[in-house]
DNA sequence: GGTAAATAGTTCGCTGGTGAACTATCAGGT
DNA sequence: ACCTGATAGTTCACCAGCGAACTATTTACC
């Protein structure tokens, strides 16, 4: 399948001559985005692979999830848009597979007649309990490499680091 | 643009709900897959966004700087798949976008004809001068709230997460 | 109360990426 | 030499996601 091994070599070597050329070069910032976007597109692609003989990718997939997992098990569209990283023309293609499958139920908000009410069905729920349990143990051994304390120093870094980006990205657009 | 605070408080809570109901749910497991996708993702927009006044995407310019930085400048279609994380299809287009703009050249491997062997230009090496440096204050600052120390442990974990998921995938397809 | 600006959602046309089918070349056994 | 199967790359038809333009409703201001 897709074989990180090589890439992970080639992007240290890579990197290395890079560097030769300009040594301005950051090199371990330029190793770090490109470790995490080769590691998180391997994960992306094992889970949708397995979401794929359900017939969801997963944009839908975190969408419905979304709502299953929410207080109320609804929500608008554009709070989706925030939460599953979407923009609203995808999420109106979301609720249009989800809608269809009688995974989630459309109406419209009584208070402000713009907004539209997307609820989890009971379908929906049912649809989540039987899809999730499966793919714990492929999950959990993604990480097995991990010790308890690894664990929980990557989560802090990369909690950390998403903060610090989110942020970052705020401000450069501001001013 | 794309907030990731109220995605990753949302990913909390979110997790610990959906745990109220399925217990055996691996909490702490999701959470990182999570994180790693969110923080990747919003990486991989900045990026997109500073290479778009270029005319490139991610993959465009990820398959010239795989060849920039190879040992003679040069590599088959294949080599490059593996490297870039492409597939043979979209592989032809990114080459066809590159040799439009002479950044790389096309000809045929003299020893087995059915190779093709793309070749960085002069041009191309200059573009690639010209177009990294500006980038480097922006990717050092995704990484500035790491202190030596941190950074180095982010890195080592990942890679380390990274050559353990490439094994995982690998025995995962062959038996 | 009535017009202007903002907001929620949808539709449309386009780009990027994919699997399946195809062509051309090479390698191996007979 | 010749057929079989594997390999490198391309073409084609399709899906997911995006920006721009549009509709419907709400809010703000005179």
């Amino acid at each position: 399948m897709s074989s990180l091994k090589p890439c992970v070599e080639a992007l240290y070597e890579g990197v290395g001559r890079v560097a030769d050329r300009i040594p301005e070069l950051p090199k371990s910032e330029v190793v770090l985005v490109r470790l995490l976007m080769l590691t998180a597109g391997a994960l992306l692609r094992e889970f949708e692979d397995r979401l794929k003989p359900h017939g969801l990718n997963d944009s839908d997939f975190r969408t419905l999830m979304m709502l299953y997992s929410s207080e109320d098990g609804s929500a608008t569209p554009s709070e989706l848009c925030v939460l599953a990283e979407q923009k609203p023309t995808n999420m109106t293609r979301i609720a249009n597979v989800l809608a269809k499958r009688d995974l989630i139920s459309r109406s419209h908000a009584t208070h402000d007649r713009r907004q539209v009410l997307l609820r989890i069905t009971p379908a929906g729920r049912r649809f989540v309990a039987k899809l999730l349990p499966p793919m714990f143990p492929a999950v959990a051994e993604s990480f097995a490499c991990f010790s308890a304390t690894e664990r929980k120093t990557f989560e802090k870094l990369l909690k950390k680091l998403a903060l610090h980006i989110d942020r970052t990205v705020d401000t450069d657009a501001c001013p």
